[in-house]
DNA sequence: TTGTATGCGTTATCAT
DNA sequence: ATGATAACGCATACAA
């Protein structure tokens, strides 16, 4: 039987301070500081004595002394869309303002801008505010998405840092991308709907929508739902519907309740935050039809709690905030290096495991 | 419509220094540190100027400045149990890891004492070896639960703090217990198997032990499956069989194999990350049995993976050690309060959701 | 090309 | 009871 103990931390020797570096190269500290920092005017043969043995003891600053001489306040801006209280970015706002709460102190200060996500021109506005305020980096939330794209190459030409969340865009440039799969969160919402009613009956799918733009990740999350049955054995056991409910009709919830009862539904799935409007419309016809969405906000929990919603897929959209602003602080202040991507874990809460999710923010990376 | 737009971190103004604040009250810097360490040899009259001052400019000390005149290593020592390649407490240990090395930086070491956790006099040895290192801080596993009170009590009286993960044990004066909530767990996973089963049929619970001591995780689980059918209507369509197995028993598998062929079973829940052991006999016999366990080990992983595991429940055990980890660095370096109970949500995984569990890792509070 | 001096904010020790 | 000062490790401006 093999037993491990590690002790790989306590073996390392204490940190080496550049003095005692130059006292080992002979020379002075500034020297070692020189080299360190790349600023030249160092003979060739003291540079590569110095960098061999910055090398051998795997010279790394002390971060204190460093933070405390730079002395630097670092600021961060956030562009996310604006929010009614309850509604799902409340979340990831929540998220960076823990961040920059915890962060503060390291030097790192955040500043959100917010914008309506169904008018191109107050997006346009407040990242022309962003710009304006010169920041270290932006931490992008690319919900509309031609403009976002415009906003990401000015960005790149201006060099100014920047991450996105929520839904990627690609080859932006941005220093990376924390997110969530959205096609594997619809297949995973299939799998459980499918579980839920047994694996055979009509199922629809309902989108409901603000305004008339491409939302890429509500169609990707239909696009693995439709996926999941496609590649499903028991394809012919079940059958899918889809219907489209646009918020600006002024009769929508009343469509929206036709929709939702249609007759022979054994199961909705909603691929976004609004399933609460259908539950309200189930819990009303007092119809037991298995509904699956996405997002734990309030109103979403409420229906969970009663049963009503079935289960929830999430993405730990406060970590998203709070990963973004984390980023950063390790690319600004760390100096580390950090991953491209980080795509969150697609949750699964359920009335059962609900109280555990409410307040699982962890700082890490 | 409201939106919100907080603004609350750029509104403050910069920290304020010793020295300056030294200036507001007219007194040296010397006095101000006196009162703010509470060192005394300060007249009242000052003292209170003093405090009040600190108190209006919320005065936070500068933590580059103090981490580096402290110039302090704290070590840390982890008490876990020992492992084999793949086994569950390799998680628990790599996330300690994980967070040591992010953490070395900010003056924290870490130090891992691993013991056999179905031999007493293992956990009496390594934890006798703990107390001789003296170390600043403890974060201690209490799988074998009598010696740990023990322990524990030790702990007290030496004034050494220290942390509880995994299990807790009520009233030990610990800092914080990280952990998971077992009959909460145990009732997610008689929902999930309810669900797939299809609500009717018989269901058996098996335990896989390797010792006689009473686990009271396993035990917590096992209450919370059974009373989710208690608590249920369709109590009379489920009946529930229970069953030991020990894995001291050499014909253990042979064992393991009739209980898990028993007939007309349609759910097995597996309380434990060995769960892949009944796995194992589902797919050699090849029957259609719906398998429920808890923890994503690699070995439940692979038969998740297959659909021979429908459903793991999973505690983020990676974080557990690196969220004990965070919390002395809170306390010894960043002099925060934490939460006493942290409570880790109780991750459903499936085949679907997998991919992403396997690097969720995340730094935070 | 190299070495030296100063200061960042806090703590702790020493005089007064 | 109070004030002055050295030290932590690093970055940088300046002197040699």
């Amino acid at each position: 039987m093999i037993f491990f103990n590690f002790e790989p931390i306590l073996n390392r020797t204490l940190q080496m301070t550049i003095k005692e570096i130059a006292r080992l190269a002979n020379v002075s500290l500034g020297t070692v500081d020189r080299v360190i920092h790349k600023r030249g005017k160092v003979s060739p043969k003291t540079e590569k004595k110095i960098l061999d043995i910055l090398k051998y003891v795997d010279y790394r600053p002390n971060i204190y002394a460093r933070g405390l001489v730079l002395n630097k306040l670092f600021t961060i801006a956030a562009l996310i869309p604006s929010f009614e209280m309850g509604e799902y970015w409340e979340i990831p706002q929540n998220g960076i303002m823990k961040g920059a709460q915890d962060l503060e102190q390291f030097g790192i200060r955040v500043k959100v801008f917010n914008f309506n996500q169904n008018l191109p021109e107050s997006f346009i506005e407040q990242s022309e505010k962003v710009i304006a305020l010169k920041p270290d980096g932006i931490i992008l939330a690319p919900v509309i998405n031609f403009e976002a794209v415009r906003f990401t190459k000015k960005l790149n030409k201006l060099k100014i840092p920047f991450t996105i969340i929520d839904s990627n865009i690609s080859d932006s440039g941005a220093l990376c991308f924390i997110g969530q799969d959205a096609y594997q969160s619809g297949k995973l919402a299939a799998k459980l709907l499918k579980s839920e009613i047994g694996g055979k009956g009509n199922i629809s799918i309902i989108s409901i929508k603000n305004n008339e733009n491409h939302n890429k990740t509500l169609q990707k999350r239909i696009e693995g739902f439709r996926d999941y049955f496609l590649e499903s054995d028991e394809i012919d056991q079940i059958s899918l519907r889809e219907f489209d409910i646009n918020q600006r009709a002024t009769d929508w919830k009343e469509l929206l309740r036709q929709v939702s009862s249609t007759p022979d539904t054994a199961g909705i799935f909603v691929p976004s935050s609004k399933v609460h409007f259908v539950a309200e419309v189930i819990e009303d016809l007092n119809v037991t039809i298995k509904l699956v969405g996405n997002d734990l906000i309030e109103r979403n929990a409420h229906f969970l709690e009663k049963g009503v919603i079935n289960y929830l897929i999430c993405q730990r959209p406060e970590n998203q905030g709070y990963i973004a602003l984390d980023a950063f602080y390790r690319i600004l202040v760390l100096k580390q290096g950090i991953q491209k991507e980080k795509y969150l874990p697609l949750d699964i809460v359920t009335k059962e495991n609900l109280g555990y999710y409410n307040d699982a923010l962890i700082r890490l990376a």
